[in-house]
DNA sequence: ATTTTTGCAAACCTTTTGCATGGAA
DNA sequence: TTCCATGCAAAAGGTTTGCAAAAAT
């Protein structure tokens, strides 16, 4: 049985599998690492796939919604987008390839605990997100991007 | 003996002494919960501060890169900043009313450890968000803002 | 037939930059 | 006197929105 897809995803939600957003989806089943929505416009643009830049960010909302993909803020500053697993979870970014692992809670749930406790307050959501470089990047020497 | 200000760590970082930099300094350790350029550039039209939003900006960079101030990804998306002390840690911020609380290491260092063994990254940095409600706000029944 | 989705272009908002002036050291 | 820092206004990015046309159900 092969893993449910990003469009079958958005279909058992209950939305229309229209041509841009089965563009869309296979654009970022395929990509390495992460990429940010002008990337995929621009892609959209080079390759003359149709979609236009309202498209590619009502799409993101969309799978963001749905968890299909987790928006991250990257230390520089700008927004990037990685294709997950709809489940809670955190990445391992990589700061060369820009490609995203992801790894389980880590007793993030305790800690939370423990600071509710400690300061009082009542913890709703938090985020995480680690950044190195994976083993393919490290073994081939290449700098942070 | 008081706590360090905002202005003499700008001045033991070398840093000249405006009045652009002296009148932000006081606005960001006077104010309550976290704020962004924008607050601070529109208190400083209202209340004729005479700081212009690209000196704002520019020193929110400087302020950041000292460690004096944290910039927040907010769930929204929006970016805040907060005071904080210049060592590591991590803010727990309240989706009231904005105010945030240092959180020291928590074990992260640890956890950090065991996510390059399973994963075979080497992590550099990491960020971690905790949002939640604070003691007074729960206490007062406010709502996420 | 009905309702959602789309592309386009314009609007919007936030952040950055060029440059001549002003101020700190 | 020498640089650093500032304000302004314009430019640059990134994201959202209004709307009529097109497509999915």
């Amino acid at each position: 049985m092969d893993a449910p897809t990003i469009t079958d995803a958005l279909g058992a939600a209950g939305y229309r599998l229209t041509a841009p957003r089965r563009t869309l989806a296979a654009l970022i089943a395929g990509w390495r690492g992460h990429f940010t929505a002008d990337d995929l416009v621009r892609t959209s643009t080079r390759r003359r796939l149709g979609v236009g830049r309202a498209t590619v960010f009502r799409s993101l909302d969309v799978l963001t919604d749905l968890g299909l993909v987790e928006r991250l803020d990257l230390p520089s500053g700008e927004h990037a987008y990685v294709a997950c697993e709809p489940a809670h979870h955190h990445h391992v970014v990589c700061s060369s390839c820009g490609r995203a692992q992801e790894v389980g809670d880590l007793g993030l749930g305790e800690m939370s605990g423990a600071i509710e406790r400690a300061t009082g307050y009542r913890i709703d959501t938090h985020r995480l997100e680690l950044f190195g470089q994976c083993p393919d990047c490290r073994r081939a020497g290449r700098g942070t991007a």
